[in-house]
DNA sequence: GCGTTATATTACTATATGGTAGTATAGTCT
DNA sequence: AGACTATACTACCATATAGTAATATAACGC
């Protein structure tokens, strides 16, 4: 059997904590469409631009997105939609849930009127 | 294109957030093997008893865990493997990463001595 | 009931992090 | 060079969270 290393422990934690942010999140789906500079991104997400930027760093520094300077402005864009398979692999499962207790609520109200 | 909903969104940034603590993740790698109680995820883990009952709070709100008191001991599981293969599709990404960074680096000697 | 053991909860501290205002840097144009 | 624009960086505050000691709760045996 595989024994996990402290260190890459770590990583894998350092990973899902970039992605663990509400705005983290909706940066990179800005980004599914294509490759957008900071200007873009901070009006489709109403967010400041420092804190674009801010967020931005963290996704580079995770590999999660590239950088590419063009003139005066700075284009970001998605290194490997891998992300996005495991957002909605966790969005599938977080409805199924749901679902499921939605589904044991129903049982117990007929149970209930029975 | 679906528009994911800002309440989808922080359910997923929770559910990333819980993945996001080396401890956490130990707990949950403690638990891979089978349902465990508090004690034996404490020698297994090495954290203190409150450490561990707080993050297996955690887990079970997230609907990581279930939790089946046996006695006077609580056993703790898994609720759905799928929590391993998203940390094995990150890993996988990891290790892949780290090997073209260091490929790099070789071609980069090369170069420099030639 | 009393003591013991296993787990949960509470209260607290220390640290980490998101947001933002202000400032710095760098490219472009005239 | 000087003005303008886009982005990055710094410093700060407010909040969140991991860890822990102390306490509470609950099941079991005597």
């Amino acid at each position: 059997m595989m024994e996990i290393t402290p260190r890459a422990l770590a990583q894998l934690a350092d990973y899902f904590k970039v992605l663990s942010e509400v705005n983290r999140l909706r940066v990179l789906c800005c980004l599914k469409s294509g490759a957008k500079n900071v200007t873009e991104i901070m009006v489709e997400t109403e967010l400041g631009q420092a804190n674009v930027s801010k967020h931005l760093k963290i996704l580079a520094q995770a590999g999660m997105v590239d950088r590419k300077p063009e003139g005066v402005s700075a284009y970001y864009e998605i290194v490997d939609p891998l992300i996005f398979d495991l957002c909605e692999m966790v969005c599938d499962r977080l409805t199924l849930k749901l679902e499921t207790q939605s589904q044991q609520l129903k049982e117990l109200e007929v149970w209930k009127h029975s």
